[in-house]
RNA sequence: GGAGGAUUCGCAUAGCGGCCGAGUGCGCACGCUUGGAAAGCGUGUAUAGGGCAACCUAUCGAGGGUUCAAAUCCCUCAUCCUCCGCCA
């Protein structure tokens, strides 16, 4: 949700945003009548409310005939109440369903246009020369096949298209991944937390994944439960409705996560790199507004030093805005070199939700003033299929075995994953 | 799944249909007292919206209802606790 104060104030800024995101700019002006319609509506409810709070406590004083006369005024003031009452709540819950439908407010530093609009930031490595290494690279589903650590046939056979086993190495793999993502978040200050993958409408909403993002969630009908997408959401929902103490807090969220990936039929339909579950060690931060930029940047730094450490040639970039999610006013994606396809493949992203996220979910920290909301941002540390493809790809031998970078040693406890 | 009990201000609790936005204790803040500390005493201490302000409005788990008037009465739902059943 973003600030009715910032649109009542200055509403080109809300309608610009909306423009360079590609997102319906109408609605600005819809809100802004629906939120003045909604102001008067609350003001006239007072007003008669305050008159009739007024009169009752004069019941219980009067007597006799006077009584009977305040008692037939009251009745009457009761039904206008009662009136301005619906009034207000039918023009209130209009204005707020259609200030839910407005994107955050965009960062006027992030770069303007659409998904190919993204400025790159810095490419850090040099994608390896496989001619000079006398062999031709295969891909990670072959590799993957070669040293049986995935199995997307009996993926397919047993969960449908998409779907995908990571067994022996590619298990490993995985435990290996996470524990060193883990142990250096711990050790940069995160709270390690395994969260519930279902939630309630609430937190899905409060994150703004019900609004562009909806087919892309999975929703138990049943019980009305989503299945998150990212541990972001049951990250930023654990501190909802409270005021916070002692920021920065910051987490680290390890969970599956669940997408339904509709509308990318033909895309990414080999191997993992497209999948609908999936496990993510994710970075959550919560932050003074006037901290979030900053923070912002330590996230990128966090994710930048994990691809270091697994010895992976990628860049970074600075998406544009209308790749932009609802609630990020700008994301950094780090995309890996994947030699197979001969190009940059995205793995982690961070965003800066300002204040977006916690005024939905009602997330606040009290200063001087008075209290106000905090800034969410999230940044993934590790997702682990594309991190996996990464590996694999980057670190292949000839025969098909793969290197294991130096830092997943010591988690992996072997140098090499060797042929099968 | 079945049977009971609970849900009030950071925590613990009191609360008669109007004098309850709400008392008390603890905690916290400030002041007094003290050589210093503890104790003691005094004052303050929820959130949100509106107004320059006095102040007004809303909120006692959520949503409905009864009433001139609801923390208090009625209905529905949610959550938690205890017991029974089932179960990784």
């Amino acid at each position: 949700m973003i600030d009715l104060k910032v649109l009542r104030e200055n509403p080109d800024l809300v309608r610009n945003s909306q423009k360079v995101r590609g997102e319906d700019v109408a609605i600005v002006d819809q809100l802004i009548a629906a939120d003045g319609i909604a102001r008067s509506a609350i003001s006239d409810f007072e007003t008669i409310r305050a008159e009739q709070n007024v009169l009752s406590k004069s019941v219980g004083a009067a007597k006799g005939d006077e009584k009977a006369a305040i008692l037939e005024k009251a009745k009457e003031l009761a039904g206008r109440v009662k009136a301005a009452d619906a009034k207000r709540a039918e023009a209130e819950a209009k204005a707020n369903e259609l200030a839910l439908k407005i994107a955050n407010i965009i960062d006027p530093l992030a770069p303007v246009g659409g998904e190919a609009d993204f400025v790159v930031i810095e490419e850090i490595g040099t994608p390896r020369d496989f001619t000079k290494d006398g062999f031709e690279p295969k891909d990670h589903v072959e590799i993957g096949k070669i040293i049986k650590a995935i199995d997307t046939e009996r993926g397919a056979k047993v969960a449908g298209s998409r779907s995908y086993y990571l067994t022996g190495p590619g298990a490993m793999l995985e435990f290996a991944l996470v524990n060193y993502a883990i142990a250096s978040a711990t050790k940069a200050g995160f709270i390690p937390v395994i969260p519930p993958v279902l939630v309630k409408p609430h937190a899905m909403e409060g994150t703004g994944f019900l609004g562009q993002a909806a087919e892309n969630v999975y929703h138990l009908e049943e019980d009305d439960v989503y299945l998150v997408g990212t541990s972001e959401v049951p990250l930023a929902a654990f501190h909802m409705d409270e005021i916070l103490e002692n920021l920065p807090i910051r987490y680290a969220g390890y969970s599956s996560c669940f997408r339904r990936e509709a509308g990318t039929y033909g895309k990414d339909t080999r191997g993992i790199i497209r999948v609908h579950q999936f496990d993510k060690v994710e970075m959550f931060s919560y932050v003074k507004l006037e901290d979030a930029a900053a923070e912002h940047l330590r996230l990128l730094e966090w994710e930048k030093d994990f691809l270091k450490a697994m010895e992976i040639p990628f860049r970074v970039i600075d998406v544009a805005s209308g790749d932009l999610g609802a609630s990020a006013i700008r994301k950094f994606d780090c995309e890996a070199w994947i030699p197979t396809q001969g190009t940059y493949r995205e793995v982690t992203s961070t965003s800066n939700c300002t204040e977006f996220q916690s005024r939905r979910l009602n997330i606040r920290y009290r200063d001087e003033n008075g209290t106000k909301p905090v800034a969410t941002l999230n940044g993934t540390l590790v997702a682990i299929p594309r991190m996996i493809v990464a590996i694999l790809e980057n670190h292949q031998n000839s025969d098909g075995s793969v290197n294991v970078p130096a830092a997943l040693r010591p988690f992996l406890g072997v140098d090499k994953l060797v042929v099968a």
